[in-house]
DNA sequence: TAGATTGTTAATCGATTAACAATC
DNA sequence: TAGATTGTTAATCGATTAACAATC
């Protein structure tokens, strides 16, 4: 098997993923290590690396364009679709079952689970809101690996423990709650509060250099 | 000024606090190193280093369940309330804009822009969406200092540059394109489909080393 | 007191950067 | 050919881990 890579690198992948598109959009055929390492901010030695494992470059022109852009989308699994059930039909599960950036990106969120019988029966984006007592079975019957919670955080652990119970082996939590869980389990934690705490975090510091720098 | 902390121990930092708070609503009076690290899957020395400019722990017992949350809570600026604009009222931004969780992390976005006609005059958790040419007005009365960009990525780069010249310094993008940006602006993005990714690459690579052992 | 846990230093590990030969 | 850019190795940097004295 190929070697781990971080999630530093994988994320910084997916980023030129997205600037690779971009320039074909824009129509260019060559794009340099050094160009990309401007748009990230980060050493153009790095970019090499990273690319080196999943594309190869020309000497003299960069990466060519498309079929970097389609060896990128190789790697991070574009190509190929994965299914997954979303438990948790409130506002941010209506938006991510609502959100077309899933489609091309080979995520394919097949139903939506809830306890809410209000919410049973309705249809978000072509996707039926199912009660929760069907989960377990349709995990089994359909072979569905990933479980996606959008459910407060009290309720979130128990979720968890139900889709992990019922088959599946990675979950992808936004629910603003640290999850105990077996560690064959893969999981990964979206939440927006922690994200808005890091911008919050800079904002503070840059206001207090302003600060320091004025009162000099 | 005290040191620059990295986004990994920020995060962490927003990981314990959520962990002193689950604490608090169990009556714990104490947690140690020992137990965060293990929830969160470090080593308990790092616990002690990242907790270390922030709080102080009391031997033989661990860390005090209030005070530690509070210094938690005071460091991650969550008493102190900073406010918001949003523009793009799709699915996501009015996912966001409903948000309760923000609430409680400091963040009141005070109103929403958008260009569609539809959209203009609608009220959202009790905010109201305004029409893009009253932003910059508004950034510079309100003195705002935070956009939150929820626009289809074509989209984001302009909406980008309108909220910097109008005088906002830091902006939270949600559109899945690398945005250029001057160098003194803080940018946070929370590409959704990126995070998928990867999941999507751990659960490949799971599947690869089960399949691998199984053809031993 | 004995035991448990912090705070901190030193050691290790991994990731990023610098440098440069290879080459188109 | 000369110039530009990759691919890769060595050097640097920073973050994590291990170890242990301090101490409640």
């Amino acid at each position: 098997m190929a070697q781990s890579l971080s999630t530093a690198t994988v994320t910084r992948l997916y980023q030129y993923f997205q600037i690779f598109k971009a320039a074909r959009g824009s129509g260019l055929e060559h794009v340099s290590s050094e160009v990309l390492s401007g748009k990230l901010g980060i050493d153009a030695s790095s970019v090499r690396k990273d690319l080196a494992g999943v594309a190869s470059g020309v000497q003299k022109l960069g990466y060519c364009v498309s079929p970097t852009l389609y060896a990128l989308e190789d790697f991070l699994g574009i190509h190929n679709t994965k299914e997954a059930f979303l438990v948790g039909v409130g506002s941010l599960g209506r938006a991510l079952l609502g959100y077309r950036g899933f489609a091309e990106s080979g995520l394919d969120i097949l139903a939506a689970f809830d306890v809410d019988e209000e919410r049973i029966g309705n249809t978000i984006a072509g996707k039926t809101t199912l009660p929760l007592s069907k989960l377990t079975n349709l995990v089994q019957r359909l072979n569905v690996k990933i479980g996606i919670i959008t459910v407060p955080a009290d309720a979130a652990q128990s979720i968890a423990d139900l889709m992990i119970a019922s088959g599946m082996i990675a979950i992808w939590n936004f629910a603003p709650i640290t999850l105990t869980l077996p560690a064959d389990i893969i999981v990964r934690n979206e939440n927006l509060a922690a994200g808005f705490s890091l911008l919050s975090y800079e904002l503070k510091r840059l206001l207090e250099q302003t600060k320091e720098s004025e009162d000099q």
